[in-house]
DNA sequence: CGTGTAAGGAATTCTGACACG
DNA sequence: CGTGTAAGGAATTCTGACACG
């Protein structure tokens, strides 16, 4: 299931410019950071990136950790803990739900 | 007092092509409504037009009102309407404040 | 009045590569 | 490994103007 994506905080909507500016990092960086998997733009159709408010968010911590000597590689495990964290915790909800549907059918 | 701007629904981030996307409106629309000081994006150094979500929201707005066949000058008294009834709530809370100063000193 | 369009120029973004370390 | 830069091309945006109605 996509996300439906109402939010403002998740619409991917600011070019690679801006992010740079609301950041402070080099678009060179802003692009390598995709390369190395850390941050996932849109893109128009014709090629041009497109990033919401969290991936500006998300770049500045990168940023952070990139100053505290953290490597791409260990910010990539970070994140990778993260997702699959996040998948026990969906899977844990769809039990509860399943457990309330069968309680009462 | 300027806007202090943490939000991410005023922050002009958007360029006038993705707004154009997201509401369905020319840019040479975009553009005349400016002209008609119904919105008012920000410009980057070198004159780019940068638009927050609400600008968004607002220019919906006004596509729809512009189908209804209001002109551009209505919609414009309507905005300035709106404005000097903030004006107005605001002084009113101003009022309330210095007095629940005065009767504390 | 509101909007389309062609015009010419300036600024933006993209990719792949070379460089340094 | 992480980032700067020059290169060439493609896409974006800007303004002022002419057009239609």
């Amino acid at each position: 299931m996509p996300p439906a994506d109402h939010s403002y905080l998740t619409k991917k909507v600011i070019s690679i410019g801006i992010v740079s500016e609301l950041t402070g990092l080099s678009e060179r960086q802003i692009r390598y950071y995709e390369e190395r998997k850390l941050i996932f733009p849109d893109r128009t159709g014709k090629g041009t990136r497109k990033y919401s408010f969290t991936d500006v968010e998300t770049l500045v911590h990168i940023a952070n950790q990139m100053e505290e000597g953290v490597q791409t590689t260990e910010l990539r495990r970070e994140l990778k803990r993260q997702k699959s964290q996040e998948e026990v915790k969906r899977n844990m909800l769809r039990g509860q739900i399943n457990a309330q549907f069968h309680k009462r059918h």
